[in-house]
DNA sequence: TATTTATTGTGAAACTTTTCACATTGTGAC
DNA sequence: GTCACAATGTGAAAAGTTTCACAATAAATA
């Protein structure tokens, strides 16, 4: 029903909202949200169509109304209880980052196959052997599993952990996944945003309109 | 002229090709493309006209072949020179990580208020004084700047960079940039993808076809 | 109360991206 | 040499997304 473009954008107004909160701004309207988050007034307005939440012509939106209309149509929001698979440096990384954003995202454990990782605690999560995610997963729910192994273990990590039953994934690893239709992933592939912005710093890709006049 | 997602799906095809040539596999088909990048084989024609590279329809295409076509249409994809501005924990990560990908990624120099990190190597890289951003890129040609500061903090170290001649941002902080419409920036927002990865963990997402038929 | 103003909500147009469908073609089998 | 096949390249249709444009409107002002 409604687009993944949608809801990413939606995620972010309510991120520059939140903010807005904090200032005590208690009015916003659809072009200084488009101004703060990269968008077009139309498009914020086309977005929040999707909420059911009707702003008003004199004032806008009311930031907190507003804010509660997009956090019920987003489900919840605390307490996302994640699982990552592949404690090297970006695991690791990703592991301290998670745990200064509690109580909103919740590691509730890591596994990898090093046994100088496994049964201690990495930045403050308790990391496992990798053959036992099934098990864990099958005492513990979690929402979704994060992939920081190497490239070519990822798929038979991330097949073990849907069999398991999660249903959503963020993959760090630099492969496509083949999964069951219904079940997401998000790509994080870092080497390929790289490789992007390479390609868009040059000039290889300036269409005619943007080639520099005479 | 070519679509910043044609873009995208051209460099995973040239990762799988790469795959395919240390595999000797000398021959490829658009649906065996498709299958390992999860697109489709019309897809995969369509992204291949903008090369200028034909295949053969009793051989598909060749692998040598073609990955120089792709990589010819991409331009340079070695030595590409990154700054890091922010080293705390993710940007260390991606120091590491980086240092495991030369000579495709070359990280010349990495940039942190922090006195303690200043004037020594970090993950092989020097770490120099946030002040001295523009003095060095005077002095020293990148390509990419990545971002990894805090959100307060991304927007001013985006303008300085770009100030000093910085055209193309991979942008780790949690917040748009506001910066000349000619340059470009990836968004690598980690805590948005696991946002987006909880809300289509749920159901709350499901259209009217893929509810679960009585 | 009437007027003015700036903004909303949204149908329709425009644009972008993907998929379909099929004529064309190189090659192996006979 | 001819036929049959399976794949390509691409015009056109379909699907998806964004932008335009404007009627409706809430409230401030007079």
């Amino acid at each position: 029903m409604v687009s993944d473009k949608t809801v990413e954008r939606l995620f972010i107004y309510r991120s520059l909202l939140e903010k807005m909160q904090t200032q005590s701004q208690s009015n916003i309207y659809s072009h200084q949200i488009a101004d703060l988050s990269g968008s077009t007034a139309s498009q914020v307005r086309r977005d929040f169509m999707a909420l059911g939440y009707t702003g008003n012509p004199r004032h806008g939106y009311h930031v907190d109304e507003l804010l509660n209309s997009i956090s019920r149509f987003m489900g919840q929001s605390n307490g996302i209880k994640i699982v990552l698979i592949g404690v090297g440096n970006l695991g690791r990384a990703i592991l301290s980052y998670f745990s200064t954003l509690a109580p909103h995202f919740n590691t509730i454990a890591s596994f990898d196959a090093d046994p100088s990782k496994i049964h201690r605690l990495i930045a403050g999560v308790p990391c496992y052997p990798l053959t036992e995610i099934k098990e864990f997963l099958a005492g513990n729910k979690a929402d979704i599993a994060a992939i920081t192994v190497p490239a070519s273990e990822a798929q038979v990590v991330a097949e073990t952990a849907c069999d398991a039953g999660i249903r959503s994934f963020v993959n760090f690893a630099p492969v496509r996944l083949r999964l069951p239709m219904q079940v997401h992933v998000e790509y994080m592939d870092i080497r390929l945003s790289f490789q992007k912005a390479a390609f868009f710093s040059g000039s290889n890709h300036l269409d005619k309109k943007q080639e520099t006049p005479l």
